[in-house]
DNA sequence: GGTAACCGGACCGTGTCAGTCCTGATTGAG
DNA sequence: CTCAATCAGGACTGACACGGTCCGGTTACC
């Protein structure tokens, strides 16, 4: 159905928590203030690390932050370093590889222009038109507060309540 | 990957495929001349039928035409009609189903701006654009060629050579 | 009536993905 | 100096959607 991973949904939500404060911030603190499972939210800050949109800092009293502000980060970087390189079908850019009866498909090569108009709608929009659009104050993290570390075996109520 | 389905695919080399001439074309003929697996083409052809993309003629010299030319189709619509609507994430539109932990999460409803530039995009590109970009001509089916009916058993090749 | 084609399902192997866990490497605090 | 907290990177597993196949039934031409 056209659905990004997860994953990418969870990377917006991790993104745009962590624009709150200046400070460093732990992946067990921001699991704790999203409702993400920690694990996952570990997995998610550690892809985004390896791209470059968020800075590490080892050690005790560690963790990690922004490294762009989010009016510079578009949704397309976000979803590429999730969910790798935005390819609708196996044959787009110059990757000959994949297509095996390549000799017979007519549209050979012809989802380019889709791709390249997809790309172009999704670095458009940037993170921060995500947080900005009106959303209830209820939803809202206070900037400051429940930026306290949490314990590790802090009481998260997620564990099998759900399913 | 934001990757769409290979049915998907193989529904717009279908679609123009059926574009050349005016009569009926059955499935296997159009899985000869694709290179696509017949019962594949019957699938997808089905799928299409049900979308009103084409339109079937039952019983002996039955087959399919095309419910509309090719300039009318936006590629949009294939996608629509074979992975059905296109939803980015769970929640957009007014589904508010899906997200089980919806009151934390703070980019509630918030992809509906990507969701709406994504299908603004796959509207403006219409199945003739596709077909008419430089295509080199060995990859062409003549328009009258290899439309005449081809046996059920037709060898085809494809079995088990790629693979 | 026979035959050729579509119709609408069910069916199953395979691959990808979400989620978890474990073992290091690193760095600040005590 | 020692320890604990935290990130880094990978392996592992179950769930689930997808690609692909097949079957009985129906419709319309010959
Ligand atoms: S889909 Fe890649 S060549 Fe047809
Ligand atoms: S993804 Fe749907 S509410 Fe967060």
């Amino acid at each position: 159905m056209l659905r990004l991973s997860k994953l990418t949904d969870y990377a917006v939500v991790v993104l745009v928590r962590l624009d709150a404060g200046t400070q460093v911030q732990t992946s067990p603190c921001i699991a704790a203030t999203t409702g993400i499972p920690e694990p996952t939210v570990a997995k998610v800050l550690k892809s985004l690390s390896a791209a470059a949109l968020v800075t590490s800092q080892r050690g005790a009293r560690g963790g990690y932050r922004l490294a762009r502000p989010l009016e510079d980060i578009p949704v397309g970087e976000v979803i590429a370093a999730m969910d790798g390189p935005i390819t609708l079908a196996a044959c787009v850019d110059g990757s000959v590889t994949e297509c095996e009866s390549l000799a017979l498909c007519p549209v050979r090569g012809r989802w380019d222009p889709v791709n390249e108009a997809i790309q172009r709608a999704l670095s458009a929009i940037s993170l921060a038109d995500m947080r900005e659009a009106a959303i209830p104050a209820v939803f809202r993290v206070p900037p400051d507060a429940d930026l306290v570390r949490v314990p590790r075996n802090a009481e998260l109520g997620h564990s099998n309540a759900s399913r």
